[in-house]
This record gives structure tokens, sequence and C-alpha cells, in this order.
DNA sequence: ACGGCGCGAACGAACGTTCGCTCTCATAGG
DNA sequence: CCTATGAGAGCGAACGTTCGTTCGCGCCGT
């Protein structure tokens, strides 16, 4: 539930956050392999080479411990979002992003991880609900970078900036997906599609009552 | 494990089935609800009026379960698939094919079944192995139309194949995941988005090559 | 001597599963 | 027509196991 407070003192030390993330390497380890709630205490007990009684002086409950996760996680796709506040045309920037964005789920083990979350986020858990203020955050980022983009042209003033923002993530996540279902999948080799995708989704709609289906010839 | 064999009996009567099908659809509900994992017996014999020994003449076990839900996916999954066989231009085919995989996942709990199973696959379960056969059928059905789509020039012949199928895939993928975390998320109002989007998957790098047209109404 | 860290046996609860029972109902024999 | 019979459906208390968590006690640096 609170996601700030560490399960006893206010103050941490630099040893005790060490520990604490020793701990959560253990289990995302632990839980990368069988997910949340197929993995036992004890197997991160194992995995972390400590007893219950020693990891529960750090971390409240099974629970806490998932909720510091997820919050790493979004904190990392929160860092790589900021791509977009940097200098560059909004083609070049969405593309750097998306790219950082795989690049960093590169190992499966990140993949499941993501996944892991964002099923825990469809939930009425406390990571639900963490996910949607970040998830927020995140929205109102990208609707300012798309605002800018939109005075200076780079795409039409009457783009609807939601449902292109949208698509991208999706895009982006729908790829990652891939790559943990199929490690076959090599985004290098699909790079220059990415980008044509990032392109085609910038364009601007045409009149609203065409059909969705262009004939061409 | 095994797929196919029922519980106890090889033959199987219509009321049987029926009731099966009823424990699955239960089960369904428990699971979109809280995870596989974290859903207990108990719960799916409560939301199918059942005790676990009524239940237990039906399935071997939970696991058994599960995976008859896995298997039902993917049997849907394929059947969707299939559009690809029909006649029409390879956009088209393409669109329609992505946009009905995504009318069956309007339903939010449809979606987390989807990724429930998702993620199950991407573990050493017996979900993963039967996940791994049907993913490589669905390939080569994929591979198919591909080589068939190049014959007739509809992409270029130096494309690659693989690479095209599997971002149109994760493109589909991400849509839908964007739909479970983000019930906002209009598909409507992007469907000539992904109609672009489509296009340019398709097109090979250097000059495009207008396909060829044919519409179906 | 003392505060903390860390241990690991032990706890109650909850899990998936089993098993012996009752009930139902189609059929056969009288 | 009635009733005996047997197979299967369904039940639910109970099983052994494993779960997340607790707690009292040694250990160690200061």
């Amino acid at each position: 539930m609170n996601f700030n407070a560490p399960h006893r003192s206010e103050a941490t030390s630099p040893q005790q956050d060490e520990r604490r993330a020793h701990i959560l390497d253990a289990a995302r380890t632990c839980f990368s392999r069988a997910g949340f709630h197929r993995t036992s205490m004890q197997e991160i007990c194992a995995e972390a080479k400590m007893s219950p009684g020693g990891i529960y002086r750090y971390f409240a409950s099974k629970d806490a411990i998932i909720e510091a996760i997820a919050q790493e996680e979004q904190y990392a796709g929160r860092r790589i979002l900021e791509v977009m506040l940097e200098p560059g045309s909004l083609h070049d920037r969405l593309l750097r992003c998306g790219l950082t964005y795989i690049e960093t789920m590169r190992d499966r083990r990140a993949v499941q991880m993501m996944l892991e979350v964002y099923v825990e986020s469809m939930r009425n858990t406390a990571v639900g609900a963490f996910f949607a203020k970040c998830e927020a955050e995140n929205r109102v980022l990208m609707q300012e970078v798309f605002a800018r983009a939109k005075a200076t042209g780079e795409i039409a003033a009457d783009a609807d900036i939601d449902t292109v923002m949208m698509t991208l993530v999706a895009f982006a996540d729908g790829v990652i997906l891939r790559m943990g279902l199929n490690p076959d999948y090599d985004v290098e080799r699909a790079e220059t599609i990415l980008s044509r995708v990032v392109t085609a989704v910038l364009e601007n709609e045409g009149p609203v009552t065409a059909p969705p289906l262009e004939r061409r010839e």
C-alpha cells in the first residue's frame, strides 16, 4: 500500500539500502523465473542466501517486495521517457526512445518482470493504483511534448494526440512482448520497419469520412 | 501435460462437454479476476457452483484446467488467423485479421486471459510447450501466405518475411495489451493509424511498389 | 553490556487434492 | 406396474503439504 516508508525505520543507512537492493535482485530472479504468485518466500530466501527472519527485517511482506519492484520498473520507464525532452526531431526522439526501451528489455528476465508488473497492474492491487498514477504522469509529459511538436508544425494541428501516443506506446510494448514470446525475433533487422512505423503513425489522418482502407493503384 | 485426453473416460457425452465448458467458463471468470496462480480451486468451485469433488470428475488437476483454457485461446487465435487464407489484398486481409483479433479482445476479461496465457507460456510449463507448437504452426501458415504475396508482387521479393510478420503480430498484441492497461484507449479512432502502419510495415526499403487492389465489400 | 542483525524452527491459514458417501435415474426382472 | 439394482454425478469433510509470517534467541561490533 505504502510505497515509500521502509519497514521499520524512516532513516536508511547505505548498508541497509545495499541489503534491500540485494534482496530485490534475488526476488527479481525468482519472480522472472516463476512469476509473483508462484514464487514462495522460501525461494527468495534461498536465492538471497538469507533466512525469512532476515528478509522480513527489510520488507514488511511479500507484497511489499512486489511493490518495490513495480516501483523500480516504473522509475526505469520514466527515465527512458525523458529522452523525449532532449533536442531533436519528434520522429528521432520517438524512435530513440523506443529503441532505448527495447534495449533495456534485451534480457528475457526483464521482459518477464515487465509483463508480470503489467498483469499485476490490471488487477485491483496496490501495484495497480501506483501504476495508474505513474501512467497518468507519463501521459501529461507526453502531451506536453506533442503539444510543442504541434507548435513547431512537426505534426498536424488537428492530430489526435492521445491516439497517436497510445498507439506508439502500444507498438513498443508489443515488440517487447514478442521478443519475450519468441527469442528468435531480431529487433535489429526490424529497425528500419520501426522507423517507418513511427513516420506512418505521425502522419496526419486524411478526411475523417474517408474509408479506412486506402485504394492504391 | 496431455492436452487431449479427458480425465477418466476417452468418450465424452454432450452433457459432459457442456459441464466441462461450464467449469471452464467459471474458471475464466476467476482467472481473469486474479490470475492463474492466485485463484484457488475453492473460488472456481464457488463460481461454478460445484464442489471440489464434482470438478475433479472433469479435470484431473488445476493445471489441467489452465491447459484447457490455454488450448481454447490458441484455437481461437488460429481461427482468426485463417482470415489470411480468404481472398483479398494482403494489406486488406492483414488489417481485417488484426481488427478481428482486436474485436475479440474488447472485453477486458479476454485481454487478461490472453496475457495470463502469454505469461504462462514464457515459463517452462506444459502450457509453454503447447504454445510453442501452435506458434510454430501459425508461423508456417503465415510464411505460406507471404510467399504467395511475393509471387503476386504484393510485397517485394527480397522482403524479410519473418521480421515483417513478427512486427505485425507484435503490433496487434501491443494494441491489445494497451487496451487492457488503459481502457480509455479507443481503437476505433486508431483504425486509420493501424491501416497506415500495416502499409508502412509492408513497404520494402527502397522504392515503394504499389500493391494491386482487390477490395471486399 | 548492549542494540542490531540474522537465523530457523514453528505457527495458523490456506492450498490442491482425495475419498467415502448420498442421490439420481435408466434399466431389467418379477 | 412396481421395485431392485448398479453406474455415475456430485458432494463436502478431511488430508497432507506448503504458504506467508512470527518470534525468541544467539551472534557480533562497538
